[in-house]
Order: C-alpha cells, then sequence, then structure tokens
DNA sequence: TTGTATGCGTTATCAG
DNA sequence: CTGATAACGCATACAA
C-alpha cells in the first residue's frame, strides 16, 4: 500500500479511502489512486485490515464430514450462502468427538472467526463455553440442542414425527411387526431423537418398543456390517429395518445383497435421508429426504443475524423432511410421485 | 496477552516465548504464565500472529463443488491431510468459469493463505499469473496442465488409457459397434483428455472416431437429457455409452429409466467415476474408479513441500484409477471381483 | 533469565 | 479535500 500511495504520490491515508470508498476524494487524485494501484499489482492485505477492524468477514465450520456423507451438500449451500454474502468459510472436522471438536473451535478462534457453525458431539457444553466466552456468535447445525434449555441459535430437521411416519408405514401399509432399527452414533441428538420415534411408531401403532431390537451402527460400514449381523442372528429375527442415516443405508444394503437378499423381498427398509440417486437405481429405497439446502442456507442467514444483533432471543428452526415412498418397504413397482 | 502478562507479573515477551517455547525460561515464571493463561482464558490472536510472521498457515482451496459431486470426497482427504500438517483450510467456489475462478483467488489472496490448491477452469492462466506475481505457492488438481508448458505443480488421474480401456471393454468383450459419448464440459482438461480417449478406443479396435457422437453433457441434469435426447434421436442411435463422469452417469440412467431402460438391457454403459454404492445398486454400473483420497492426500503434500522449497523443479502427478468391472456394460450377472 | 522497543499493513482520529 | 500519527496483538533484535 505504502507502494501505491509513493506512486500515486499520495498518502496511505488517500489510499485507503479510496479504496474503501470512506470519504469524498477528488475525481483526479482519486485516478491516479486507481492508476497506481493497477501499476503496482496491489491487493490489500485482509490480515492486516482484520488486526485493525476486528473483524475477519470469516464464518468457521466445524462438522464431521466423514461420519455424514450428506454433510457434503450441507458445505456446498453454507459455502454459497456465506460467499453471496460476503463472508469466506473456514473448514475444520470435529470427528464427532468432544476433543477434536475443541481442538477444531480452538482453530477456528484463533483465525478470529466472526461466527460458527456446529454440529455439535454427543458432549458439547465445553465447545459453547469455549465460544461464549469469547463471545463468538455460534449456530448449531443439523443438532438442535434440548428444548431451550441453552440459549443458541439451532437449524435442525424434525426427527421424532417422520421416523415415527417411516415406522407407521411399515406397519399399516405393509403389516410388519417385526422392526428393527440400525441407529446412527450412539449420544448424538439426532440418533436420539430418531430412535425416540422409532418408539413412538411402534407404540402408536400396537407394538411393543421394548422388544424391538436397536443396534447402534455407528459410522463406520464394518460397524453397519456387524450391528446387522447381529439383528439378523436374532431368534426371531425383523421383517423390516429402520435404516438411520445415509451412511448406514448403503452400508446395509451392501451387507444384504452379499446374503441375496434385495429389498423389499426378503427384508424391507426405510432410510433416513435421501440419496439423488435413489430414484434411479434398484432397490429403489423408501426414505425421509431431508432439506440439506435449506439447512445450510438457514444456518448462515441465523449466523449473520446474530453478528448483526447479539442481543436477539435465540430462535430454534425445525424443517420437515419429505416422505419419498418408494420400493424398499415392500411397495408395489407402480411409482409414487415424490412430493417435489 | 497484556492481560496474562499482567497476570503473571512478567513481560507479554515472556508470554510469547513461554507459548512459542522460543527460549528457555524459568520453570517458576513459566508455571506463572501457563496459570494466568488459564485464568485469563487467553487464547492467541493468529491474525495478529500471521501479520507478524508473515505466514497465516493457511491453504485455499479453489475449485468447484458443484459439477462434481466427486469432490466432496476429495475435500475431506484435503481436510484431513491439511490438519495433521497443523493446516487450516479455506474453502473457495470456482463454478468452473474463469471470472469466479479469480474472484475465489482474490479472496485466497487477501486472507494471504500459504498455497493455493486448485482445480483450474477452463482458462485459467490470469489464475496463475494472479498468483505467480504474489508468489504463493500453488497446486494443480484433477486437471493437470497441458503436458510441462506451465511450471506448476499438479496432480490428477491418468484419462486418456483409461477411457479407451473402457470403450475398448464394450467392443471386445461385448461387440458393441455404435458407441456414443456424453461428455462433461466443454474446455476443461480431463474433457479434452477423455474425449481423447473415446477417440483412441473407437480407432484402435477399428472403428471410425468421427463417425461416434460425441456430446457435452454439462453440469446440469437437465443439459445432460438434451444430450442423452440428442443422442437417441441421431438415425442411427449407439447401443452403447461412455459416461463423462459422476454427475452425468446418475442423470442419465435416471433418464434411461423413464424411458424404461436399464442397462445394459437396451442400452450399454461404462462411466469415469465410481459411487461407494455401486457395488450394491442395480444397475450396477461399470466404472472407472478415481483413487479421490490420494488425490487430496497428494495435493497437500506437493503443496507443502513447494511450500518449504520453493525452488524445486515442478512435479506432475498421474493416478492410475482401477476398472471395476460389473453389469452395466453388459456382463453376465457373475460377479467381478473388484481390484481392490 | 528477563524486559524494552520496534514494526508487520491497515484504518480511525484528529489536524490542516 | 488531504495527511500525519497512533493503535490493533503479536514476535523478535537488542539490551540488561
Amino acid at each position: 500500500m505504502s507502494d501505491v500511495a509513493r506512486v500515486a504520490k499520495v498518502s496511505t491515508t488517500t489510499v485507503s479511502h479510496v479504496i474503501n470508498k470512506s470519504r469524498k476524494v477528488n475525481p483526479a487524485t482519486e485516478k491516479a489512486v486507481r492508476d497506481a494501484i493497477e501499476a503496482t499489482g496491489y491487493a490489500a492485505d485482509g490480515i492486516a485490515r482484520s488486526l485493525r477492524i476486528g473483524s475477519t468477514h470469516t464464518l468457521g465450520l466445524a462438522m464431521t464430514a466423514i461420519s455424514n456423507p450428506y454433510f457434503g451438500d450441507v458445505v456446498h449451500a453454507l459455502e454459497r450462502t456465506a460467499t453471496s454474502e460476503g463472508y469466506t468459510l473456514i473448514l475444520t472436522d470435529t470427528h464427532d468427538t468432544p476433543e477434536r471438536e475443541q481442538r477444531a473451535l480452538r482453530v477456528l478462534l484463533s483465525h478470529r472467526v466472526d461466527g460458527v457453525v456446529l454440529a455439535p458431539s454427543a458432549v458439547p457444553e465445553h465447545a459453547y463455553a469455549q465460544l461464549a466466552k469469547r463471545k463468538v456468535p455460534l449456530v448449531l447445525i443439523d443438532r438442535v440442542p434440548e428444548d431451550a434449555q441453552v440459549n443458541i441459535d439451532a437449524v435442525g430437521v424434525e426427527n421424532l414425527e417422520p421416523v415415527a411416519t417411516l415406522v407407521e408405514h411399515l406397519v399399516v401399509t405393509h403389516g410388519h411387526t417385526r422392526i428393527g432399527m440400525l441407529a446412527p452414533k450412539d449420544g448424538i441428538f439426532t440418533t436420539k431423537e430418531r430412535i425416540a420415534g422409532f418408539r413412538l411408531g411402534l407404540e402408536r401403532n400396537g407394538l411393543d418398543p421394548d422388544a424391538a431390537p436397536v443396534e447402534h451402527a455407528g459410522e463406520s460400514a464394518e460397524q453397519t456390517t456387524a450391528a446387522l449381523d447381529r439383528m439378523l442372528a436374532l431368534p426371531e429375527p425383523p421383517t423390516a429395518l429402520v435404516l438411520g442415516n445415509n451412511l448406514i443405508t448403503v452400508a446395509t444394503i451392501a451387507e444384504l445383497r452379499k446374503r441375496g437378499i434385495t429389498p423389499p423381498r426378503g427384508m424391507a427398509t426405510v432410510s433416513f435421508d435421501d440419496f439423488p440417486w435413489a430414484d434411479s437405481f434398484q432397490p429403489r429405497l423408501t426414505t425421509m429426504s431431508q432439506p440439506v439446502e435449506d439447512l445450510g442456507v438457514i444456518a448462515v442467514q441465523l449466523l449473520l443475524e446474530r453478528i448483526a444483533s447479539p442481543d436477539l432471543e435465540a430462535r430454534h428452526v425445525r424443517l420437515a423432511p419429505t416422505f419419498q415412498v418408494r420400493e424398499s418397504c415392500g411397495c408395489p413397482p407402480e411409482r409414487v410421485a415424490p412430493d417435489i
């Protein structure tokens, strides 16, 4: 910048004001400055600027991309929205463990992000405190905190009723009575809600929730396979499975296939999370489709609003997934039109 | 930091040295400093530090996540590797256009990233110059520049021979003579190579490359559908299709399905890019599987090496994809074991 | 073993 | 309409 000032024969103050349009400057000198910028190939130093003004125009993202592939789409939506609002995104992975979560936040903090989007681990309290101490705006994504106990913005999807709907469909439309669930990682908020939804769906339809097997299929394909093994080894194995997320679904279908089973024949399945290709490949999966795009867009909106007005009351946004009835649940081959 | 110094009754110099272990300090005072850090909840300001030392320990990522879903996995590999080396990742989207590419790099530059991983657009020269002027280390990913013309590190996969292999399989093993290609976005380097591979495969097997239809299916499902329409409307439509990437494959299978066609019946297909679920769902796609993980890991390695030694000669790493013979190409239902 | 002084590249304040 | 100067929070050369 001092180069520019020298070439344009003005002070750095004026250069700064030209760049930021922060006060009137004589058209002639403005031109001189712009020419000098061009000539020197000057590009502003965001680091120095950030240090001075105290804001980096940067948003931090902390979540695990490993256990939930659908987060990929969320990241894109987040990036797109942040960019369109003039913010840049910094990426960190929490691995869904409290330790890595804290480490990720420390990184974000040291980069002085203006706000954080976090998919909280099972024990996120320390993480919340870390951010609160520094007064860094925070919005939770995917996992909404247990109701209103914490004063934090959040956006997530409904889990309870949607999973109950999945179960109800299995029972009412297809007559299943022995239903099992392969649930995501233990402790995570969405897991709890989805299991609760599973039990609710059973109960409502006259089945005993306590008799229905639930296995945590964790995040790896191996864990899913093991969980499925245990379930199929039961004296009276289930005839239908509720699959708790994306990854579990793929691993389960793969393992069933090895055993010569293709839903709905031999085993019915319904899944949380949809796939863009679920409509075209067989088995055509019956799913609860999450509005992943909206999740990302709303998260950034909430965060920017909070940055602008730190004293807003906390808002919890819950989005509704859409039920995609296809064939893995045992539907007839005639296609049921998707909701959208 | 001055808070810490006051509490510990030392100078900020000492605090700095304690934090960075940059010189010997008396164990007693060190303890005092650490206690003070704890007490004040101090966290270092990376921005100020960066300004001072001239390095941000930050890597910039510029690519389009929209046109190539497989980039999601690359991002994860990149993030993982960068983190394990103590770097943080900043994400920007190029939308595969030169304009957005330059804008993305400007953002990265203003954040003073220590290096950039770029999936170059069709006309990346200006982008290269932008980085070179500021002497910011750069590594190209996915798209390796036309041979050795530019002095830039790059990591990508082989395209020519692998696509030729795909074509050969169609011709030799399954007897196809009318083969078409749905190619990715025009102008991109990988697209050129994949088309060249298509023509090479045809030629080698006694077919006329100039008679074989090639349509650019671009990045949207609509464009793919339109391209497929044109191809099927030909007087002598192809009996087999080479699908140029991930997205094109999904959109094509979906559109074929609407027409009642499920490969290999009615149309054989082979694809560039694999899917984790391709083994379990039908049609079971025959693909060239890219080593996406390695792509990300190697990109970061190359970049860090260049940051450490700016005067290294440029290296171009080409990874080999693996041929996954499954069923969409017309194979018998007996399963062919995947390579890995 | 520790502290003082300086500057990294900006922008805000205050003067001219 | 424009410029000199200080300060953002840190790391280092130099001094003690």
